[in-house]
DNA sequence: ATAATTGCCTACTATTGAAGTAGGAATAAA
DNA sequence: TTTATTCCTACTTCAATAGTAGGCAATTAT
């Protein structure tokens, strides 16, 4: 049950577009400095989170990137599915086609909440959210 | 975000014995067939079970594994912990002082608040209830 | 006693997927 | 035209998971 590097990266990348300024593209240098992300292997990511739709580019000199939608419109739900696929716990949950015997599927109940619990989570929580808490602002908002 | 196999035929292993009479032991042969999982892998993860105390095994002839509490004692969450060891999606979680960065901090708010949900589901489901879903015994309790 | 049946232990091998690297083409600004 | 940037594709490395193998130890049945 361990996240990824390609999810922790993905998320870290979008969190600095959202503290960054929506109008200026931000570049995929700055961000690899900024999070200590090799370069090269941010790069393949970002190309995923612009095909799902999240970002945009601007290709050129002091081109970059930036979100394609308002922090508060992109769920780290959003972010999780594009570079991990469904939150496919276990194959079957998602298929069905593949589970044959009994007790696997008792134990597909089981995985399937679990999936549910955590796109739940995942949904309700936005960029905004997370870029406010990074800067300080609205953090008692997240204390549970 | 996809379990190991290592989880699914723990769980898998341990719903058999729940299902099975709790006095007689069962084999390891028959869970394997059953489950179609290899036994030798099988075999080593029945030894993780049994040194974290959720099984108990009994040599030689007619010999077998029976669960060491009562199906309603044993968590989900049970079987993870000892197979996978604590689900921690990210390290920085459970440490904390592998943190540097701002940003990287406010995603860590957001894992911790995953595992938490996935925790509380895990712990919520026995073997029990699992055992009975199986039968088909109560299983309106578990449409949710 | 002895044989058969079962779990116990340790080491090895194979496969897979994640993580990272590399180089050059396309695009835009100065 | 030069420079800065994204885009595309392929390759390499590494670690962990999954699976295999063989012999030892304990218990029961005959």
């Amino acid at each position: 049950m361990k996240l990824s590097t390609r999810t922790r990266y993905a998320v870290r990348a979008m969190i600095e577009l959202a503290k960054h300024d929506r109008n200026r593209p931000l570049q995929l240098k700055i961000i690899a400095e900024r999070q200590e992300i090799s370069i090269k292997y941010l790069e393949q990511l970002m190309a995923v989170l612009k095909s799902a739709g999240l970002i945009k580019s601007i290709r050129g000199s002091k081109g970059g990137y930036i979100l394609a939608r308002a922090p508060n419109q992109i769920s780290i739900n959003d972010i999780l599915h594009c570079v991990e696929g469904p939150i496919s716990t276990v194959e079957c949950v998602g298929d069905g086609s593949r589970c044959s015997r009994a007790a696997d599927c008792a134990a597909r109940e089981v995985w399937k909440r679990v999936e549910q619990a955590i796109e739940v989570v995942l949904q309700s929580i936005t960029l905004q959210d997370v870029a406010d808490m990074a800067s300080g602002i609205k953090q008692s908002d997240y204390q549970i």
